[in-house]
DNA sequence: CTGCTAACTTAGACATAGTTCTAATTTAAG
DNA sequence: CTTAAATTAGAACTATGTCTAAGTTAGCAG
């Protein structure tokens, strides 16, 4: 996708959703469909603060939660570690490098071993897999 | 697995592994093995507590490393929280419930597709599947 | 275009959960 | 009995997230 694409389904996703168009709000979500890294709070900031040089850990906090509620971005947490954001709002599974921590969208696919096998007399709502190894980068570097 | 079992077979893991016996660590490894609640360390010290009361929070954290080093017990961490605590060393899956919180043992199944399809230039080491939805005690109290 | 105002942003203090550390005391096990 | 190792209470630390009060701005009404 263009940048000009990109920023033109920004501006629709504001205007659709109802949140209010700032830059610092603009920049984050950019960020988060331009690069699929599963950001943390600390790393957007810090992406933020290379543009919009004083950004505050409240903004992008105050960003996130908005964005999280109009639906156009999902957080996540890993291993008890600070709450990712993903704007992929594609059903995933996520895969996580042992080597460098990077978190990686894996396409879809069921597990269908689920359905007659372990929902005796519960019900399943949704589920995730989630593949450790060591990931391409890692790979090519050792 | 009957008390007296469970109690031999804890003691027999504590001699093999060279960890030092002492009341509050078989205590805790008698909780993991007996309730497979995954608990928590706060939950294990409130536990603890009952019994033994007056035990220190480092002393369940101390006998939580001591068992994980020893490789009795598991750690593991769910959606951002406090670390959990597995004494099922067999491989498995997890299911979460999404009203109360409880943590279940889901048996283990492959994921075939995992092979072939997504491995491209990443190794996987291990995956996990974490199912969510609603338990069984929960969709019986309501 | 201009001015208004609710909404947003800012800096930094504050809050909190989880965990580790410390120094004195107690204990397991040879 | 001895002593290295474990336990204790509670302080200290760390990372993450929330709050506050003052200043700024987006977006609309006129």
């Amino acid at each position: 996708m263009s940048k000009l694409e990109t920023a033109q389904k920004i501006e629709q996703a504001f205007e659709r959703t109802g949140v209010r168009r700032t830059p610092q709000r603009f920049f984050v979500l950019e960020r988060l469909l331009t690069k699929p890294d599963h950001a943390t709070v600390e790393e957007l900031w810090a992406a933020l603060n290379r543009r919009h040089a004083r950004a505050s850990r409240a903004t992008v906090y105050n960003t996130l939660h908005a964005l999280v509620q109009a639906g156009l971005v999902r957080e996540f947490t890993l291993d008890g570690k600070a709450a990712r954001y993903d704007a992929n709002l594609e059903r995933h599974h996520h895969f996580v490098c042992d080597s460098c921590g990077a978190v990686e969208d894996v396409n879809w696919f069921d597990v269908p071993q689920l359905e007659g096998n372990e929902s005796e007399k519960r019900s399943i709502r949704s589920y995730e897999v989630t593949l450790r190894g060591k990931c391409a980068k890692c790979h090519s570097n050792n």
